[in-house]
DNA sequence: TTGTAAGCGTTATCAC
DNA sequence: GTGATAACGCTTACAA
């Protein structure tokens, strides 16, 4: 690393003004073709390169947008490999969109919700903050909203006064759970994921819908609560057979990652799916075209939920008035085995 | 979002100067404890967070530490899950260690080794930059490394004169192909990554080096070459079986993507894993233990690629003029079913 | 202990 | 077209 160049240098090499270098870096006309020239030579010699720092003060403008997850923790090795498939495409839309329009993404995770002091400190280095809920409290939410532009995103239900992104969380439930009914299962239970989770809510929610629409009696609990892992799901199954001689005939799971645990924990104590137990899980994970049998479950276009992010973020930050917006993203219903179809995809 | 809280104003609120401020925000001491406290009170009614921009200018530190990979790009929705689980747990590891110093991570993704323009600007957002090896050409590298810290990882030797992070490529894959030797196959077959692949190719050396110790002939190349995606190892399978009649008795295979390509191929053309064809992948991810049968491969500590990468940087960031690191990390033969062997994990 | 003032490296507004 | 020069918001000697 040689020493840090400035626009100074670049300009005395080029026997011009900072005025003219700044122009050309910016592609800026007003500048004669001569200038440009020589100014692009010592550039493109001197490998110089803008500070960010100094640009960010003047512009008012990092050119970074910040995404907070809940996810990204210090769990237990493997335990959320699968969950964090979650961030990690989100990230990747955000990422894409961003970079289009010259801009760069910026990662953190809160542990426990008692961070706020570390999020809060995020604002000063983004010109707006994505920020996954669950992972800030309301109140911290709203206090960092009043100093940055930010969206809320993977919400249950749209937050507040500010602009989201989510999924049809409660209509992709609906759909699978009808699909269970449509096989003719008479019995469907539902196990769930933490209690605090909206998103885990909303399933929960159409799940119920789907059975009062076709006449039955919804439950107003879950059978079961984990915790979104593959042993959340094992644990379930195994509570579950505690309280039941046998399962239900058919069982819509809060997540993919559950549905695994549980479809494992199943097999175990002899129960085969789908044939003695359907299974549906949520998210549509990699894993789930590839366990056996092959997962059931509801996609969420998770890249796209980046993407919306990131294009909000941008507009907010243009125009701190523009109306409040909410995105809602479409799920869909992934035929494959575990519902007890013959075919789908492997 | 209300109107940007200064320095100014915080000082001017709590009837201080602008130094006092700044003292109580960065917590030093010279500050008589009343002064703190008023300070303090003001800072927390209104919400104030430094301009990251401007602390950076006059500190020459953003806080922000860059990774840039070459596998977060555009490919066809779903063919790179599993790589993407590559880059988002080094990533993981990476934020929990910047996180410790009050850092936050940078990410951003190159599509092609054209996207020089992009990624040198980068330097201007980050006081240090991790890169992927094969992300950016030897010359770009170099250049980037002129203008901010620099650190590469995931590559198959230590690259020029820069600090790397990498694991253990060339033993990981010998290892496994001795495991496979041990199993008394004699006929054990290679499928590798993009020629370009510099772990790959490490990999490639592993397997011949044990086969070469086992005193057999070691092919100088492999049987055939994926792109380290799941499509890429059924290729090559089906290329393969075009080529020679059947199989060989084991396959060692460049990484687990491939790997799972390759057993549905070979399954699917009616040969057996692991009884009529072993196979060992490579990496260790999540889905390596859940499909059919159980992968046997190598795992790699990717938190930890991003734990070091991190310390690296925050290090060269330091001490401009220290010393030259590199940091190799081990990697750990997983046995489960696809080699052969009886037990396993699920 | 506290305040004043000089950078930090850009951008952007004006005169020229 | 081009070049001074005033912000931008903060840190940090240095002076008081």
């Amino acid at each position: 690393v040689s020493k840090r160049l400035t626009i100074y240098e670049v300009a005395r090499e080029a026997g011009v003004s900072i005025a003219s270098v700044s122009r050309v870096m910016h592609g800026r006309d007003g500048v004669s073709g001569e200038t440009r020239e020589r100014v692009e030579r010592v550039i493109e010699r001197s490998g110089y390169v803008v500070n960010g720092a100094a640009r960010g003060l003047a512009q008012r403008r990092l050119g970074v947008l910040g995404f907070v997850f809940c996810d990204l923790d210090e769990a237990e090795p493997g335990a959320d490999a699968v969950t964090s498939f979650y961030s990690h495409e989100v990230v990747r839309g955000a990422e894409r969109a961003a970079r289009r329009v010259g801009d760069a993404v910026l990662l953190a995770a809160t542990h426990s919700l008692s961070e706020r002091r570390r999020v809060l400190a995020l604002a000063a280095k983004v010109d707006g903050l994505a920020v996954m809920a669950g992972s800030l409290s309301p109140a911290d939410l709203e206090r960092l909203a009043d100093r940055v532009p930010v969206v809320s995103f993977a919400a249950g239900r749209p937050p507040g006064d500010l602009d989201s992104v989510r999924v049809e969380n409660f209509e992709g439930a609906r759909t699978a759970t009808r699909h269970l009914l449509e096989h003719g299962y008479a019995e469907i239970g539902f196990i769930a994921g933490p209690s605090r989770s909206a998103e885990g809510r909303a399933r929960f929610n159409g799940y119920r819908r789907a059975l009062a629409d076709a006449g039955f009696d919804a439950p107003t609990a879950p059978l079961e609560r984990g915790d979104f892992t593959e042993n959340g799901g094992e644990h379930a199954v195994v509570q579950m057979l505690r309280e039941r001689e046998r399962p239900p005939r058919a069982l819509v799971i809060g997540n993919d990652q559950m549905a695994v645990g549980a479809i494992g924990a199943l097999g175990a104590r002899g129960f085969g799916v789908p044939d003695d137990v359907a299974v549906t899980g949520f998210d549509d994970v990699p894993l789930a075209g590839h366990v056996q049998p092959a997962l059931t479950t509801v996609h969420q276009p998770l890249r796209r939920i980046g993407e919306e992010c990131t294009r909000l973020l941008l507009h907010r930050i243009e125009h701190t008035d523009a109306v409040r917006t909410a995105v809602v993203l479409p799920t869909e219903l992934v035929v494959r085995r575990s519902c007890g179809c013959g075919g789908g995809a492997a």
